[in-house]
DNA sequence: GATCCGCCTTGACATGGATCAAGGCGGCGC
DNA sequence: GCGCCGCCTTGATCCATGTCAAGGCGGATC
């Protein structure tokens, strides 16, 4: 992993921001005392490799605060992302040293992390931990197997509206339900593009297409207004 | 999960076909004593559903023989399929009671099961059972990314050779490597284009397409000899 | 061995999304 | 404020794969 930077300070996961949502969050004080100990934080900016695939990795990591990617690329460099990974998301395989995926910050990134042998020790040791880890490993199997559904099965325009309703899902969530909603992609269209399994005219040409049917709004290419959710929703009534 | 019928018989383990793939793998013998006595097999006919989407699931289960699938479908009928299950594929997921796929038997199957809360109960108290449920995880995980890498990038042929290598892979080994092949296809023509992202007529003609180029040759539809391995897997040489 | 039926193959044609190409727009440096 | 550069949009055209349609083949049944 490569590293821009070491920070000094160590938060109090007390004040952490995914405290509720990442590894730790089914911790009882004792687990958490001692995930408080071994942890420590890394920068990494934005654009830059977190791990290349083939690379040892030889810590796990929560993300604190931004946005990477995980991606796969072919020998002739067509490149599928396999997953966008926010705060919370979990990065790293306990009993591997090596990484299956290129890891790529796409803003300045916020890692909690821990060196893995320790950590895979105090899965051992500690069944919330652990418990946690197995779960997020399914769910994250259950969701690229969504995703399988998405890239081999839906229309462009459907893979669109899903990727939205995704991101919408991952925002912070707005108090009225059924007001327009604004949110940030967290993805370039390039990156939106490989992610869906599209190229990028396609997504732009979608995007465009959705604005002028009045479905979403265009504040910039990068923030969306959602006037009306549930009418983005019902153009998947018939995928997902 | 629907059953026909419940073996009454109970293999000794020791003779089990995937003693050393499966769930039980790294068990030593304490725990394999324990595993000995909770599990029940039992058998599902070809063309039967294991479970449905969203149904209660309060089992977990090996595949002992047989081959099985998980697929998705939209609300249209647009199907994916998300896994192809092989003797030894571990199905179900401890910590929850509803199913997220469809799973059902392609052939004649037999599965060697645990009712869930016993074996949840087993995980907290027999590490090697647990280390190895975790891996079988993560080895899914990277599974499920490296096919959406398949189903978003490559082209049809690329999917068609990325499958006769994995349904090779997958096979009982031969002794000599350059020699030709044959491999049974566990999967209909219908089912390989749903595992593919493709159409059944797509899939067919890429097939012929390779046949007269001489890269396979097709004793039956299902029946496939590779007469050059080597020659095979370097049509993927821009791919993977 | 005739008939039927599921599964597969092949051909003709249609089309969604890719490719190729030409700008537009907004932020940043000088 | 001007020009540059990265990112995005839009248009024209192409093509891989989907769709529609017509059989072929082999195994089961009687």
């Amino acid at each position: 992993m490569k590293i821009s930077r070491t920070e000094d300070l160590r938060l109090d996961c007390q004040y952490c921001p995914v405290r509720h949502r990442a590894i730790c969050a089914a911790s009882d004080d004792t687990e958490f005392a001692t995930l408080n100990d071994i942890k420590f934080y890394k920068s990494v900016p934005a654009g830059q490799a977190v791990a290349r695939r083939g690379e040892r990795l030889n810590v796990v990591a929560s993300i604190v605060s931004g946005v990477a990617t995980l991606s796969k690329t072919t020998v002739d460099g067509r490149m599928q992302i396999t997953g966008m990974l926010l705060p919370s998301d979990f990065i790293g395989r306990p009993g591997r040293d090596t990484c299956e995926h290129d890891i790529s910050a796409v803003t300045d990134l916020t890692l909690c992390c821990f060196r893995r042998r320790p950590f895979e020790n105090l899965i051992e040791s500690a069944p919330a931990i652990r418990k946690r880890l197995l779960d997020i490993a399914f769910d994250e199997l259950d969701a690229a197997r969504h995703w399988m559904l998405l890239l081999g099965c839906l229309t462009a325009r459907e893979k669109i509206v899903s990727f939205l309703m995704l991101v919408l899902r991952r925002s912070t969530l707005p108090e009225d339900v059924d007001q327009p909603v604004q949110i940030d992609l967290p993805l370039s269209r390039e990156a939106t593009a490989s992610y869906l399994g599209l190229t990028i005219e396609t997504v732009s040409r979608q995007m465009s297409r959705l604005r002028k049917e009045g479905l979403i709004e265009l504040e910039t290419a990068r923030r969306v207004i959602i006037p009306d959710t549930s009418r983005l929703e019902a153009e998947l009534e018939n995928a997902d």
